[in-house]
RNA sequence: GGAGAGAUGCGAGAGUGGUUGAAUCGGGCGGACUCGAAAUCCGUUGUACAGUUCUGCUGUACCGAGGGUUCGAAUCCCUCUCUCUCCGCCA
């Protein structure tokens, strides 16, 4: 959510990023029912002190006709109230629902753009491996090793849901545990969150769970969903709470699993691991200073820079463009893993994110914090650790034989308990 | 799931339907005393929203949440949530 009085002193620049971001959003129209919300609130504000004047002269003993009079002043007041006061609850509705669709300003530097080809790549580290034979995707390596099954998922639970096995399994396990020994080194509390949250902490987040191109998985009659991600519950953990300046930045690193609908998501960029309705993830969410956010940041960035590098897995970095930031998002990074099994030639792959979202989510969720350097909203920010199901197609594709076998890249060993996995098929 | 008890400011804890935004104690902050500290004493200490002649002032709301009764509700009524105790069930 976007401060009111910053759209009111800045509308020509709120404007242009919504068209930068290709978004559908109306300032206008939320400056003007915030004067309507104002106007109300005074002539309500007015009527009630009308109303307590009136009840305090009665406070005393005093003549039964003079007291009927009195008593007939209140009344008529009181009789006017629940119209303004209806009119009051609609208009909030409205003007939250127009300001919910306003996005979070973006960065001056990030790159302008429609989608995510317009992503400016800003450097690249670790070579593509030549192969000497034709690799397999991901896909045909897991049926091989007979570590995921896709096939019985489909039966048992439906497309894009998936069996991991074997060595599958202390793969996901091992690299949850890599992400976190490195997160708790750096001073991030380790966590395992709840799967599922209140619709109020989604929308605060900036996810709509029961928008049109919803994502997320939403619980019949609960007025809760499944997490698509444990931004979600790390981000409601101290909603409407004020934390200390000095205990900031609060750094978390959230384990939960993710769903998501992925509704419309299919064809070649989707296969198989690559977008499903349920993966493991070790998310990074930090509560920081306004101040100290954009250094934060680039410090998620670096991190996620390591965990890959460690991995000995290629990969680029880019600046994301406005259109493809998503609302909350000021400033975001993904990391690109090579892929060698993604089109025949390979391709890059999303594999992390890192985002700045200021103190767009921290509005709406009422996170404050109070210093001696001052007080305000909480700067929020998360980052991807690693989401497991993508780092498993980087691994099994990158480090491929030709015979289907997989060595374990050596940093991941002492996490796995082998250091290959042979075929089974 | 069943029975009972409770929910008030930073904490503890009062509060006959009308001088209660809320006693008292503690904590915090400021000051006095002191070479300094402790002790003692004095003062001060909520949040949000709206307006404003804007380092202030005025108004409104807030005593778990939401409704209701009333001229007037922390106080009466209803619903819900949460916490605690006991029983049942269970990983």
């Amino acid at each position: 959510m976007v401060d009111i009085k910053f759209i009111r002193d800045n509308l020509a620049a709120v404007e242009k990023n919504i068209e930068n971001r290709g978004m559908v959003a109306d300032p206008h129209k939320v400056l003007s029912l915030a004067d309507s919300r104002s106007k109300l609130i005074q002539d309500i504000d007015d009527l009630r002190q009308q109303r307590n004047v009136n009840a305090q002269k009665m406070k005393g003993p005093m003549d039964g006709e003079a007291r009927q009079v009195l008593i007939a002043e209140g009344k008529a007041i009181k009789d006017q109230l629940p119209t303004l006061e209806e009119e009051l609850l609609s208009v909030e509705q409205q003007l939250s629902t127009a300001l919910m669709k306003i996005p979070n300003m973006a960065h001056p530097d990030a790159p302008i753009g429609k989608e995510d080809k317009d992503n400016l790549e800003i450097k690249r580290i670790g070579e593509p491996r030549k192969f000497d034979f034709q690799p397999r995707d991901h896909v045909e390596l897991g049926r091989l090793l007979d570590i995921i099954d896709f096939d019985s998922a489909t039966v048992v639970t439906g497309p894009k849901f998936y069996y991991l096995k074997n060595e599958g399994v202390y793969l996901e396990l091992g690299l949850v545990r890599y992400a976190l020994d490195i997160l708790q080194k750096k001073g991030f509390i380790p966590v395992i969150t709840p799967d599922i949250a209140k619709e109020e902490v989604l929308e605060g987040i900036g996810f709509n769970p029961r928008g049109a191109e919803s994502n997320i998985y939403t619980l019949e009659g609960t007025g809760t969903a499944l997490v698509g991600t444990a931004e979600i519950t790390l981000g409601g953990y101290h909603m409407n709470q004020t934390l200390n300046e000095e205990d900031l930045p609060i750094m978390y690193a959230g384990v939960s699993h993710c769903f998501r609908r992925e509704a419309g998501a299919a064809g070649q960029f989707s296969k198989g691991l690559y977008r499903v309705h349920q993966f493991t993830k070790v998310e990074m969410f930090v509560y920081a200073t306004p101040e100290s956010s954009q250094e934060i940041h680039e410090q998620l960035r670096e991190v996620e820079e390591e965990i890959f590098k460690n991995l000995e897995i290629p990969f680029r970095v880019v600046d994301t463009c406005t259109g493809d930031l998503g609302a909350p998002a000021f400033r975001k990074y993904d990391l690109e893993a090579w892929m060698p099994g993604r089109t025949d030639a390979g391709d890059w792959g999303e594999v992390t994110s890192t985002s700045n979202c200021t103190d767009y989510q921290a509005r709406r969720l009422g996170v404050r914090y109070k210093g001696k350097q001052g007080k305000g909203y909480v700067h929020m920010l998360n980052g991807t650790a690693i989401a497991v199901s993508r780092g498993i197609i980087s691994i099994l594709e990158n480090f491929q034989l030709a015979d289907g076998t997989v060595v374990i890249p050596e940093k991941l060993r002492p996490y796995v308990g082998f250091d290959k996995i042979s075929p089974r098929v």
